[in-house]
DNA sequence: ACAATATATGCAGAATTCTGCATACCTATA
DNA sequence: TATAGGTATGCAGAATTCTGCATATATTGT
């Protein structure tokens, strides 16, 4: 039997699916699927203070569900595994179509620069 | 915008993936979702006590995501709700076609049937 | 080197979940 | 109605997770 038709233990699964059951971390992972976005973004969206963001990020990122990307002083997050992606589809539905758009209250490069980088317009319609 | 189409709040879904993320939990819905077992199969499966086995079956009954239907002595459990399934075909994989069979250490009718009945064999090939 | 901005880490009290056990309930049969 | 088998419920101590906060680190510009 090849490895990859073998299912996982039900312990592995669960401690998977416990990273998932958490309103904040799957609103950070709902954000992040559609494009990637910095730490001040997020705390922004969530209404969060910042450690308590990066906390979470913390806990996502150890769990192999998110990857950061660091570019100055900011820190990137986005879901660059496929299969973390497909759980996400049925879970939360498909990713809508619609760019996202420079949040107020975000101070990073991609909210407050006039003209949209192209990796960003890129990245929105993955 | 209809309502089918609308996303639920990250609380509710998170709620719903809290009880999934549980190893005994998830191999229970492995389980009946194949076929629908009593509680005294789960029992002998997950060589857990009954009280412990009826626990978390009531945890998965009052979350919907499996339903109980009772047959003189035994109550049989099974996985209802098509979006469940859904769920399941993603995290576990899905259903394989095998057979579920008798299990020794199980006295329900189904276990110790000579004869299969047929809306047993009907139930295992869903 | 210093200051400012963005992010990360460590920790402790609070809140929640887990699980073992005693016992209650419910149905069928004698 | 008495008994037995199968299942459900309630509860409490244990274990885990959550989250607010103080503080550390890292990078950039002056």
């Amino acid at each position: 039997m090849p490895d990859s038709a073998r299912q996982k233990p039900y312990s592995e699964i669960s401690a998977r699916l416990k990273l998932l059951a958490h309103p904040e971390r799957l609103q950070i992972l709902d954000t992040v699927r559609r494009s990637s976005q910095c730490v001040c973004h997020l705390e922004v969206l969530l209404d969060k203070p910042q450690p308590y963001v990066s906390q979470q990020l913390r806990v996502l990122r150890e769990g192999g569900l998110i990857c950061d990307e660091k570019d100055g002083l900011n820190t990137y997050y986005c879901v660059c595994d496929l299969g973390v992606r497909a759980w996400l589809d049925t879970i939360l539905g498909p990713v809508p179509a619609e760019r996202s758009r420079p949040l107020a209250g975000c101070s990073c490069p991609k909210c407050t620069a006039q003209e949209l980088p192209i990796e960003w317009v890129l990245a929105a319609s993955f």
